[in-house]
DNA sequence: TACCGCCGGTTCAAATAATAAACCGATCAA
DNA sequence: TTGATCGGTTTATTATTTGAACCGGCGGTA
């Protein structure tokens, strides 16, 4: 691993509920060395990256961050072009939405929509990584994704979230191989408990997805007659977003022949 | 430099008018080996804050950034304080305001508000980096920093912008010191041609100032007159600003007596 | 006051990772 | 065919990163 991803990957340790971060607490979160993780920081923090609170000597994220990210929205909008079909989506099955992207070998999600309709509700926190092995979201994107990435997931440490979560390399394949037949992915309490999922994956210009695109619904509610009533909208929603990011379903996926 | 610096400052080619940028281009940018530039990249997206396009193979920035923006935005919502604060102040004065955060050895600005008020209007990119010495922000800020900074930046390499700006360490020392005084920065035609610049340091719960506000005003009407009636309101906002983030003014600022 | 543990931060020899010249293959134009 | 340009790769050399030990400040406590 490069000092590249070492210092980046400091910065995933923020969340909403992981604001600041001392010395200490990096150490902790990455068994490295204190002189190293700091040297790290350091570097982080005279770029922008990193601010440290000058009373607690704390970490928190910086502002060369705010300035990318307008970058990035106002040159190529993704989040701005997912933003209402989520939402419409969310409306028409009445259940929370969410869409996420590839970002290394996780999921970053970057919208979610709730329509807040029923008693029972998916919480979602929008600030966590996702793992693509434990949800229907990973699953859609791995049936497409390259080899490489496929086999470092499967044949890596997959964390058991439940005690449902599917962590055999085997048992994955056939999942994602169904997947990769029906263009659609279903997982059910494996990352959160008592939610069923179904995701399907989003493409860009490339043969690969970019993201992935998924509706979550409470085990309560979670019968086969209402997973099988969203599966036309969560199809047709990804479809518009494959679309207007000027994306092409690959050949081998079901939804290239319409 | 180390590595991890050389790696961020690639990202910081990105701007509205660059959305997408090439190997050969950050080769020819940075005067770094192929190689070098290339691990760099390649590194910088398996993290996800890159992502190439499969087609043209050019390299645009990625998902990573959107997600640690909205934790930043969502834990310490500077962009959404300081949004309305220039609003209103721009409202009052007419005239270009824009703030900035200390980023490094420059400023990345994070807002600005154009009433549209006037014929002639001076231009904003929200996206490129300003830098320290020819801004009258840049001078706010430099007046109340740590004596490393003003050194670094004194002592570094500085640009001429326009034949108006000041880059005599000498000269630019006075201007810094009268800043101390007042409590405000003035500078005219120093990064802009065309453009007469008034800023003044915002603080966090540091001494040190984490960024600066100001009006910018197009030298057809900038008049003593015109440039005094804003004074007031720009002082007032970057108080309000400060106040709201929790900061309070050093000893040594004159807005420290009220 | 002295002692203790804990915090953030620093030092410097040893180990490791970054670097850059040369190279590869593909594409395009003359 | 040639050659110019593009993105990307290889590998010996070189410079940077690493981490055990250390420092000094702080808060509690005996």
């Amino acid at each position: 691993m490069g000092t590249i991803t070492k210092a980046l990957e400091l910065l995933d340790f923020f969340s909403k509920s992981r604001a600041e971060i001392g010395l200490g607490d990096f150490v902790k979160l990455t068994g490295r060395d204190k002189a190293t993780v700091h040297r790290h920081l350091v570097e982080l923090m005279q770029n922008g990256w990193l601010e440290q609170d000058p009373t607690t000597r704390a970490y928190r994220l910086g502002p060369a961050i705010l300035r990318l990210s307008a970058v990035r929205e106002a040159t190529y909008p993704t989040r701005a072009l997912i933003r209402p079909v989520v939402h419409r989506l969310s409306e028409d099955v009445g259940e929370l939405v969410h869409a996420s992207l590839l970002q290394g070998d996780q999921l970053s999600p970057i919208y979610f929509a709730d329509p807040r309709r029923h008693g029972v509700q998916v919480h979602f926190n929008l600030s966590e990584l996702l793992p693509l092995h434990a949800t229907s979201s990973g699953l859609a994107v791995l049936a497409f994704s390259s080899d490489d990435l496929r086999t470092r997931i499967l044949n890596g440490a997959m964390t058991a979230y439940t005690d449902q979560t599917v962590t055999d390399p085997d048992t994955l394949r056939a999942l994602i191989d169904e997947t990769r037949r029906t263009g659609l992915a279903s997982s059910a309490n494996a990352f959160d408990p008592e939610v069923a999922s179904q995701g399907t994956a989003i493409f860009g210009s490339g043969d690969r997805p970019v993201g992935a695109l998924s509706v979550s619904v409470p085990s309560v509610r979670a019968t086969p007659d209402h997973l099988a009533t969203i599966r036309g909208p969560l199809i047709q929603a990804a479809r518009d977003i494959t679309r207007s990011l000027g994306g092409t379903y690959p050949p081998e996926h079901p939804l290239s022949r319409p």
